[in-house]
DNA sequence: TTGCGATATGAAGATGATCTTTATATACTG
DNA sequence: CAGTATATAAAGATCATCTTCATATCGCAA
């Protein structure tokens, strides 16, 4: 399955809630769960890296705030949103692709 | 995402495969990729061992086939099929409500 | 005002799935 | 008879995710 599927998702995940808004980690968290009605969410140890792995490949664009309490806001960039397009596309195809076998085994 | 989406989709590749007749290993790696047009693949290092956890859950019965060539014949059991219409349901279910968070962002 | 729970981030270590490599062996083709 | 395709499997490497540990602030209640 060359590319990592959970990986790839994960990704679009964070993708998808900055590309609605300026958020930083834990609030991206929540808003997956809650969104995803739970089906989707993040351990802390899982996000971060996610998060850091984007920042460094100019997916996102993280800024430190102020205000004391220690918070990394994130925002999607042109890259960022040009891959969220890209991705959810291509998943959708593989998904497709993927319940056309599955499916002819159980339903309609 | 707590249960391992990549490790389910393989296995219900597996199964989905075998609902439709008894088939061996390597001829299970064909199928896929071919009925996928290549977007699912099966490196043999990782299709065996599935097939080994598979058969020790009894989702699928495997046999020694005769006939000098070193071959191993597995069928699906009815608590495969089972697994398999309710993963295929399950993963339909949790791909909408992915897709309905991804798509939001760019599309209709 | 102190303690606790929620918010907030991150690093380190453990687990586990997948991939690569190596090993073995037979069937078929030229 | 040699080489390639078929066929399975174990061992080791890699990588993503999860768990745990560490740190720190904020808000609320006792």
């Amino acid at each position: 399955m060359q590319v990592r599927l959970s990986k790839r998702i994960n990704e679009l995940l964070v993708l998808a809630v900055l590309e609605r808004g300026p958020a930083h980690g834990y609030q991206i968290a929540l808003s997956v769960e809650e969104r995803t009605g739970g089906a989707f969410s993040f351990q802390h140890g899982t996000l971060y890296p996610i998060l850091h792995r984007l920042e460094a490949e100019d997916r996102v664009r993280g800024e430190w705030g102020g205000g004391g309490r220690r918070r990394k806001t994130y925002e999607i960039t042109d890259d960022g949103r040009a891959d969220l397009e890209a991705g959810a596309e291509e998943l959708e195809r593989q998904f497709r692709v993927l319940m056309r076998l599955l499916g002819g085994a159980h339903a309609a």
